[in-house]
DNA sequence: CCAAAAGTGTTTCACGTACACCCATGC
DNA sequence: GCATGGGTGTACGTGAAACACTTTTGG
């Protein structure tokens, strides 16, 4: 290992697998390409990393110039460094993972972003490079971390009821959940903060409004306590 | 994202963290420095990423070449990516960590390598660069992998005793376990084969030789078989 | 009053946990 | 024969899983 590094280098860049979800499905943020290669192809946001910035740093600032997305949920997922990613030249990504709220981001998404749309998981188009293995290998994170993290709170909004939460792992882990067994569970956490709120405008009995109590989470973890669906 | 990219770009490394087990501790391998920055510092074997290979061949490569090691357990481990961590430029480095079985590589170390020495995890000497960051993140990895997943038996023999297989456990976790609660599981899940041959040269009763039988765990997983301690 | 989803308890069974003594072997 | 670790079973409690009906509300 020479002091100065005379060879020549592999690019690196970031890529975000952007995780949304609304009633019926898991849904993923891709971005149409408008240069080759693979030109008119969908793919993950993401580009080169800066040398004054952070890889973090690198993954926020493509998220939002790309989807116009801020302050969502966001961590390394895995390094992809196959010697033919990119036709062009080597290039070793970054893969990143996010987990953000749909009902918040929707609008956003389709509007600032040159040519962002949300796929749902079953029905995804062909993809660039290797994106659709960075993006398999996400879906496994997601499912397997879900059940031991609390982080599919992240994909709903602040208040929720307890059906939208059993859906969301429903859907996530894709297999059905007992009804009675889920909340006794999760309420018996003690993490969640039941509100004096219910949901509006449906055509049936309004159900109760519930929060994360991110706070109280955080003490109980210090105690010991393990998240566990 | 221009066809071609210009501006300079980051450097690229592989470092990894090496872990073994003998009866007492929890070991990993480090190397000493012979140059600078961190001249005659504890530092994790890596180097730089090549063009022509993958990082999963670099991390193998330098394993080797620096230590001598091969056909050993290795997973990546996480991208550290944190702007000053190499005081001369920008550096980013794909960490690795390796499971070895102390017993068949313990000699090889010490003399192939240029001065590779195991350290106790309990009694580590200052790292170079960020690698005491690195290694803390390898050995959270390590404590939480080792609990679903059939990789401690990469740091045992190939033969080996329940006592051996309890004492890993309990090294790793840090904390003591019972051992015919942990019999009856382990024993319970199908995956040892027992051997007709027992240990040789103790002072005492001998104890019952198993085996790791691979190939049922892998028919097992895809039965929906979980492992867990 | 009908449709749609909310909300609620009990029983059963598997598994985790706690716990102590006799056995085999080498010296 | 003694020191050292090897090997074994049971009782108890907790938590997971299975399971169906009544209530509330809007239309």
């Amino acid at each position: 290992m020479s002091f100065m590094y005379q060879f020549a280098r592999a690019a690196v860049t970031v890529d975000c697998v952007v995780f949304g979800l609304d009633d019926e499905d898991l849904k993923v943020l891709l971005i149409r390409r408008d240069l080759p290669p693979f030109e008119d192809k969908w793919a993950l946001p993401g580009g080169f990393v800066r040398l004054e910035e952070t890889l973090d740093e690198a993954a926020r600032r493509e998220l939002q110039e790309e989807t116009s997305l801020e302050r969502v949920f966001l961590e390394q997922l895995y390094t992809f460094g196959g010697i033919d990613r990119d036709p062009r030249e080597r290039v070793i990504t970054v893969a990143y993972y996010a987990l953000v709220r749909l009902s918040d981001h929707r609008v956003q998404a389709a509007t600032d972003a040159r040519d962002a749309v949300w796929f749902a998981m079953d029905d995804l188009p062909p993809l660039a490079f290797d994106h659709d293995q960075i993006l398999e290998t996400a879906h496994q994170r997601l499912q397997g971390k879900v059940r031991y993290q609390p982080i599919g709170f992240e994909l709903l909004p602040p208040k929720f009821t307890l059906t939208q939460l059993q859906k969301l792992y429903e859907i996530v882990l894709g297999r059905v959940l007992d009804k009675r067994n889920f909340r006794k569970k999760i309420q018996g956490m003690g993490i969640l903060e039941e509100l004096d709120e219910v949901e509006k405008d449906v055509a049936h009995r309004a159900a109760r409004l519930y929060r994360f109590n991110k706070k109280e989470y955080g003490r109980m973890v210090k105690q010991g306590f393990h998240f566990e669906i």
